[in-house]
DNA sequence: CAAGAACTTTTTGCATTCAAAATTACGCTC
DNA sequence: GAGCGTAATTTTGAATGCAAAAAGTTCTTG
């Protein structure tokens, strides 16, 4: 149901995360999150202890072990005596996620104004233009995927390891359903992230910490809007339910303007 | 080696954690996780399974399932075949840490700017005037409290339970610090502290999330200059080291000097 | 007496086992 | 045939068992 979701976005592999060493739970962890995470189980479905057993060639201690871990993640639901179940995410757990990241890509952006080489920045410009070009060519998927390399880098230019883990973790929590968020077809909404893009690139040059920080943030609530929009009208309205005061809708670098 | 921990099934349940059902994972996880951050285990000290499964009246099975909790929260290190070890936090650690919590505060001022509400704001003053009573009474004890009472407020503010947990996750694993850190006697920063609560509460007033934000991110930095400073020099110069840069002039001085 | 090899004990990692809870299947009543 | 109570089966939760790895001990040797 979700075909091309295949190795092609690896840069969300955080190096160092928990593939671990010749462990077998570590092994089992990181193999079964992918697992879900890349939809083989459908939401809120049912996991099988003995069946993924059997699937991974395991016993049910390493598996249960990895259960637990994926649970205090928030990938899974733990019903007690009733076993592990997909966690299916509400609109609002959306909302949340989405929110929630915003901040640590904002958080991001703060800090790589600090640390981030000439080089990196020309790296990251470099991308840019390399997705401008996929922009041109509507080529959707390239750009996604140049797209999340970017912000990949601004995360590794935070120097942040705890940061990187944090964000990586929250990416698993949403990345079933970010893919058809970031493939929104609507071209205006495509374009408007195209200029948000040059407002961060310009920030970044500056070391504009605090401006980066909003850019970012609003970036992503800008996202997720998008994707909401797009999503059908089942829940277009609950998007608008709690974000009273949105920001200013035609740019992102009006919130960053915080003159006092 | 290990002090006696209450034998029984006792009320150590902490609200709004993990405590869950009746599982004995879940029990043993939430018990687990506050034995240690309590400080019951010295710093980098080995963890005897058998011991604790004694101690806490379980079989090994449970137990090895919250360690695996335990070392996805970053609490606790596991070496293969070596068993899990109490996490020693380096000077980078802590430095990384404080700086995650101050994004996640940042990002909880934000949002909190979009949801919270006038007697929420309103009972916030009325902490920080109580807090301002234990300031001039110089009882730091309850200060502390009441300033954690305040961000607590805050993050609930914002109404993401997402970012309620992050917050509560990360708070766990510097918490050990975090209270030294608080309890630095330095008159001078616990007035700058104090200064800067009062612009935390006018922006608040005013919902202005991208100021708040800012000076939520630099009030959690200056904290941790000031724990830095207090615990001594022998680090003390590690905490220079990689902020070059302050923030561009827009924003919260990196001195904290909030005032405009 | 120091250093190291070989043996013993402890500890970990994982599979297996067993009891309790839940789910399903069955049979009974109406 | 529908509704419901009961038994059989499955599935989970946790304890135990067992092999491999580490840690500790003793004995040997220079």
């Amino acid at each position: 149901m979700i075909p091309e979701m295949t190795g092609t976005v690896t840069a969300l592999d955080v190096p160092g995360a928990d593939s671990k060493d010749g462990s077998l739970h570590g092994e089992t962890l990181s193999r079964l999150r992918d697992y879900i995470v890349e939809g083989n189980i459908p939401d809120g479905g049912r996991i099988l202890e003995r069946e993924l057993c059997d699937l991974l060639g395991i016993s049910r201690t390493p598996l249960r072990e990895a259960l637990k871990v994926l649970a205090a993640e928030g990938i899974v639901d733990l019903l007690p005596n009733r076993g592990a179940r997909v966690r299916s995410l509400s609109e609002t757990d959306l909302h949340e996620l989405f929110d929630v990241m915003g901040g640590l890509e904002s958080l991001a952006g703060r800090l790589a104004c600090e640390h981030i080489t000439d080089a990196e920045v020309a790296e990251i410009e470099r991308l840019h233009y390399e997705m401008y070009g996929f922009y041109l060519h509507k080529d959707m998927h390239n750009y996604f995927r140049v797209n999340q390399l970017i912000h990949q880098k601004i995360v590794e230019a935070s120097r942040n390891s705890a940061l990187r883990t944090a964000y990586a973790t929250f990416a698993g929590r949403i990345r079933r359903v970010r893919y058809s968020a970031n493939f929104a077809r609507d071209s205006a909404r495509w374009g408007e992230a195209m200029r948000e893009h040059e407002t961060i690139i310009d920030a970044l040059r500056r070391r504009a910490g605090s401006e980066l920080a909003d850019i970012l943030f609003n970036h992503l609530r800008n996202k997720r809007r998008a994707a909401a929009e797009r999503s059908g009208g089942t829940t277009a309205s609950s998007f608008n339910n709690d974000v009273p005061a949105p920001s200013p809708p035609h740019t992102v670098g009006a919130a960053g303007q915080t003159v006092k």
